[in-house]
DNA sequence: TTGAAAGCGCTAACAC
DNA sequence: GTGTTAGCGCTTTCAA
């Protein structure tokens, strides 16, 4: 069992007040005193409590995050690009995956506040969730990340320009000759999906070409919608042809990418593919994939600089405004798309 | 701000602990008052203080959990396992990536340890710490995953039996025909290391091939010297011929295929590759990679159903004896090994 | 069924 | 320089 303050004071006849002044480092103290104190704390293993201090100071040093899914890498990144900076500054972190469940979210949005986090993370895959508007107005620090709310107050958000990046890479494939270009987006109801799919018919508007609502499809994110969208498409391509696909989320793609080579064709031969976030670790992919990306880690280097400033502001009466950050995406053109 | 109890009991008239109670679901609490109080608590949204409670009973329900990358595919999946089971418990996980840096693991338990964590899993990527001793002998429960650490006290652990994967990974390329095996490790002083090491030996030894040294390289884990072991090999390879190798983690792995890309050699024609937690998510790796694997949202279960155990066995005055959980590692065969 | 009070380990204002 | 004390928000024993 570790000791506490009072159980050094006693054993050293002195008060509480000295030994915490010495475990803070205060400067009014005794050298003399301060030598036999360290010594005892050393010889003994004193570890400050950190669960009393919070208490007594109303603050834990704790920040949550709430992902949909740790096992994307483009969240462990992010997480990481937070952790190099709030860690820093003796900040730990409290990691919740909602499994992309709204529920779940909500319950660990209840639980994180029972805990006192300073601050929050959050990408949300509840839009229209009515807890986080509750955490901001009772003032807790929360940052979104790649995902927006629709909330009516102000908030801190850093994320990528998601219309530029399907503007970017809509213009690749018109750069290439491609006319007909078909869609697969994530849920539109979220930033992520309903972004991504402005961007392309603005893009598309703005080089003169009528968007054919045909060669839009709507999956969720997952694998197997991709897959069956393709399908979707590729069935239909008789009457409605189209030469390249852009699909805006990394495991889509992926799927969108096997039903084309399950329907016999490839990639860019048949058809160019443009995904989003893909990430080739091994540099095997074949064919490799022209994708969509966003630089993660300084995602989350500017997330944890964000949280600092604000939790640093706690004190003034009115913080600094609120700030959305876009980052922008770069294109990174690899071998699955061609000129037509 | 949030109510406490106190604000609570005095704009109720009530006292502390009746609202106490009621926030408990106490059940010596009469009907009307529990109504009254309750109706009060969602009125104005009252959310108990974990911090507080924390102090009172000494318990955080919390657990600190420290990997060496979180992007790695394989301990997200793992992290993923343990909080199905614990946050059906209401634990948090407190997370920390010690980026492979001894250092920064040692600070980071000594925070986790400040923090009253009631539980602790740690991927050590230092076999030797002292500190981690320190932590078990003072009562906090400890479960080890992926790697295990030099201790002279029985712990808990959780992992796949290395030895026996190295055995399945050669007894494979042994099977189709391939005498001549090179082999390519992570650090041998930590266990990921050591037994995979080892299991390469006996299976020769068992198949009655004497190990050629000249074909044993030692990488840290990460891609480049995969990358570099290879190239060793492979400028070897007059002197030291071989036709297949077994690469014992995942990087390691796609840095040797790079490098035997690189030297204009196909796999499997002209070497075999059998690799180590090798995750194609895409499944468009071409070669698709046989590797040796493991179930790892299975130990990520069993790790939280030990925790939870350990924790439950707290008050008594001995637990039950500590365990070592050896889980068998299966084998994919893909296109990168054939027949000789 | 309810209330008063002690105390978890710590900080900080105040007194000496 | 050092000690005393109140109090952070909660649980729980004991008394009423």
């Amino acid at each position: 069992m570790n000791k506490t303050l009072k159980d050094v004071a006693r054993e050293l006849n002195m008060s509480i007040s000295t030994i915490s002044r010495v475990v803070n480092n205060k400067d009014n103290v005794n050298e003399k005193t301060r030598d036999i104190v360290m010594a005892y704390l050393e010889k003994h293993k004193y570890t400050p409590n950190r669960v009393a201090k919070s208490l007594k100071e109303n603050t834990t040093k704790t920040i949550g995050i709430i992902i949909p899914d740790i096992c994307e890498v483009l969240f462990g990144q992010i997480i990481k690009g937070i952790d190099q900076i709030v860690s820093q500054y003796d900040y730990s972190i409290i990691l919740v995956d909602s499994h992309e469940d709204k529920h779940k979210e909500e319950r660990c949005l209840e639980l994180l506040y029972e805990q006192r986090i300073d601050a929050l993370v959050l990408a949300t895959v509840n839009s229209n969730g009515s807890k986080v508007l509750e955490l901001i107005n009772s003032g807790l620090a929360v940052v979104f990340i790649d995902n927006l709310p629709n909330l009516s107050v102000p908030y801190d958000a850093v994320l990528i320009d998601n219309t530029a990046a399907s503007k970017m890479a809509i213009n690749h494939l018109l750069g290439q000759g491609h006319t007909q270009i078909a869609c697969i987006v994530g849920s539109t109801s979220e930033t992520t999906g309903g972004d991504r799919l402005l961007g392309y018919r603005l893009a598309l508007e703005e080089a003169g070409i009528s968007v054919n609502e045909n060669l839009i499809r709507v999956g969720n994110y997952k694998e197997d919608t991709g897959y069956s969208c393709m399908e979707e498409l590729i069935r239909n391509r008789g009457g409605q042809p189209f030469t390249a696909v852009y699909v805006a989320a990394e495991m889509m793609t992926f799927g969108a990418i096997k039903a084309i080579g399950s329907h016999g064709m490839s990639i860019p031969e048949d058809i160019s593919v443009v995904g989003f976030d893909v990430h080739d670790r091994a540099g095997l992919m074949l064919p490799s994939i022209t994708t969509m990306r966003q630089d993660e880690q300084q995602i989350g280097k500017l997330v944890g600089e964000l949280l600092m400033k604000r939790l640093s502001e706690r004190e003034q009466a009115q913080g600094s405004p609120k700030q959305k950050i876009l980052m922008m995406p770069f294109l990174e053109v690899k071998s699955s798309t061609k000129q037509i």
